[in-house]
DNA sequence: CGAGGAATTCATCTAGCGTTGATTTCAACG
DNA sequence: CGTTGAAATCAACGCTAGATGAATTCCTCG
């Protein structure tokens, strides 16, 4: 009974070791996931991930980090234009988080922008400039008004997923995908395309006034 | 120069130590934050931690859960009736989250809800309970629709004190309160009053037809 | 078949954590 | 004053974490 060294056949290791990390992550955030857990749950030893991953942070950025690229889905849509956007937008986001691969890594993400300094700038640098900036370019938004609008639209959907896929507060959190898109998309639709108030400073100034 | 013991005068060490955890506990959360650097924050031995307070969790309950007692505030927004109400209870939000002492408080309620079931566990039973519940009474709301109602404007209220103070994205970080209430309180308005869909769970089934 | 390298484990190091018990200093009270 | 108890520190324990380096097994290729 063979113990130590190389095992036989070519099992895919490496791959179950991100699945691992990835529900681990998903769990108990960054802090919060050993790697000794992770090891245990991939079935593997633990120097086995410093091996493969050399580092903590090298193994959560390559675990969570990968599944998002914006820039296929963002155009996407964006394309059809302001109309309907709202819907769009959050029947897209919670595909995302209902993907069995990427909504884990992404509530990994939130929960640890939630602790460290250094994830919250990942992903805030990702949310600003990848997504809520290039969105707001590809509907043409008024480029002085984009920013506010943007985070507008980032406060509700950050609340959304919170609420759905965090905290798991009822019944949003198991609500029918189309429901919740009939119920918050017109929010972010008046977010992007309804009244704002205090676009720039000066309006600010305005309205306080 | 004397280096243990009991110190001269009557200085309010207790105090000192309840300010320090409040802060570090905001910045880093419940395991991230070290009980020794919260004593070296209060100009302490870690030891003298314990010694007023037991143990970790409960330093941190002490610290966090004391300040909210929403039975004084929540009726005095509901009180006026349905009319203003989303304005009001931004404003409201705001004033907690903008204190000095309540704010960092509950940002590290929050920021341990994300990693922690008991605490997630505590916020989701205050928040559903003690806040949304009695919340959508005083206001007179459809019992059928209260739930969804009232997980809806949560979502717009997690969302909107998470970009804003958490992921501090700009520029709603920044705005001053009557912007963000200008803007913000619509929508929770509609959240409240506006039209629903799948109010219940027939009419989930017929909306998704 | 033999050598080299990749995969895997083992034992161990170091650092930091929460917690504890003994010990010392100070304030209050009779 | 002398005593008592609270306030504060010190030193240490036990634990767990991430990381490391050597040792072992297996696959691959010449």
């Amino acid at each position: 009974m063979a113990r130590t060294g190389r095992r036989r056949g070519s099992p895919d290791t490496r791959e179950a070791i991100v699945s691992a990390a990835r529900a681990v992550f998903a769990e108990h955030g960054y802090d919060g996931a050993a790697i000794r857990a992770i090891a245990a749950r991939a079935g593997v030893d633990p120097a086995l991930v410093h091996h493969y991953f050399g580092t903590k942070e090298k193994l959560f950025l390559a675990v969570v980090a990968a599944p998002f690229d914006p820039g296929e889905v963002l155009p996407r849509i964006t394309g059809p234009g302001t109309d309907g956007f709202g819907e769009r937008l959050i029947r897209a986001l919670l595909a995302v988080w209902e993907d069995p691969v990427r909504g884990p890594a992404a509530l990994a993400l939130l929960r640890s922008a939630l602790r460290h300094d250094w994830s919250a700038r990942m992903l805030r640098e990702f949310l600003t400039n990848r997504v809520l900036r290039r969105g707001m370019q590809l509907l043409e938004i008024d480029p002085a008004e984009a920013p506010l609008r943007a985070s507008l639209v980032a406060s509700q959907i950050v609340g959304l997923v919170g609420i759905r896929y965090a905290l798991r507060i009822e019944p949003l959190a198991s609500l029918p995908v189309e429901v919740v898109v009939a119920n918050v998309g017109p929010t972010i639709q008046r977010y992007v395309t309804g009244p704002l108030v205090g676009r720039d400073a000066v309006a600010i100034a305005e309205h306080l006034r």
